[in-house]
DNA sequence: GTATACTATATCGATACTGATATAGCGAAC
DNA sequence: GTTCGCTATATCAGTATCGATATAGTATAC
């Protein structure tokens, strides 16, 4: 059902499920994503459903566009839903159960490996994000309390992300370490 | 396709599918959850597939039990996925989506509310993970680097679950105070 | 002229996941 | 004796998501 209601938020201005696809990869991409062919399907939907109107628009450089624009439902609705208190799903990952699973019968070295591998890429996120807030701070003179209200609620969720990720690179790290020391002497009476 | 690995590497001993999802709940719950109706069919593939087998058991306290084994090819599966890499997906966070959206035309105590249920519910996960901790150091004499390969391994994604969990409460209390100063002085130049 | 790249919409098949529902044995409470 | 709760398997409908594919206009490079 979030799909449906981040489309909504993202409609606050007028778009295509084309520009739509590009908005995810610019703004909320550290916490969502989506397909074109998950995003053409649900914006119909949710037209169905009253929630958004929409109408064709000639491109200057390619077939014509179908513009989507909220209605005074959709608005209600998208209201309705950011007001429901927090909706927390189940977290999923997928390495922490190949790490879990690579136990006992599996050489020390081969997880040392795969929790380097794993560093490079969360480390590699972290800097995109950065890299991101970098450029927020610069265009608001480095100082966060002035921002807008919608600057700050933005700022806020990438800030999650990078605490959030900034903290996984850290628990690697460490893990890391207590790998080296548990390679360099081995445990005895293991339990 | 996790799903199918992650049942692989429970089955690492015999069990039903109603065993796995108490399994579920037990020791992956805080990186991976499924529902029997999901854990049924995939078992029933991962047979078909020749990466389990099955006989029926009588039950002593209810109707039969179709009791699952790692074949040879399954275990040599769930190897090759371990050592794959790390398979990392997308995350995805609707509670960030709507912290994204709750901005200008809605009110700041608002926002406030909903970032302390939001920590109020990530604080009870790091409560019981924590709690988790707690009982398996007190099982190992606080001592950590005693572990057997197994519970290296089990410690290290516990740890993850703790230390992200545990940032992201802290940027909850960053947030909310920030909510606070701005609440208290609003900024005058908003940009 | 034609191959390539980009804009733009759309559909299909496969898999993933949830929640509801059905069936059925077994034991304890009431 | 029947209701309740637990064990146990199974199916269904609905939605979510991804990757592949089709179609087609426009512009640029070669």
């Amino acid at each position: 059902m979030s799909l449906d209601h981040i489309l909504l938020g993202l409609l606050r201005e007028p778009a295509s499920g084309y520009d739509l696809k590009d908005a995810f990869s610019e703004t909320v991409a550290h916490f969502w994503s989506a397909e074109l062919s998950q995003i053409y399907p649900t914006l119909k939907r949710l037209e169905e459903r009253g929630l958004l109107r929409s109408r064709l628009e000639p491109s200057p450089k390619g077939p014509d566009r179908r513009v989507y624009t909220l209605t005074g439902e959709g608005r209600a609705e998208l209201r309705r839903w950011v007001r429901s208190g927090p909706v927390v799903g189940v977290e999923r990952f997928a390495y922490l159960a190949q790490l879990y699973f690579m136990s006992a019968a599996d050489d020390l070295r081969e997880t040392r490996a795969f929790m380097v591998d794993l560093r490079d890429h969360l480390a590699g996120r972290l800097a995109e994000l950065r890299a991101i807030e970098r450029r927020i701070l610069a265009a608001h003179g480095d100082r966060p309390e002035r921002y807008s209200d919608d600057g700050f609620h933005r700022f806020a969720t990438l800030r999650m992300g990078i605490d959030s990720i900034g903290a996984k690179v850290t628990w690697c790290d460490l893990t890391l370490a207590a790998i080296d020391r548990r390679l360099a002497s081995p445990p005895e009476n293991a339990s």
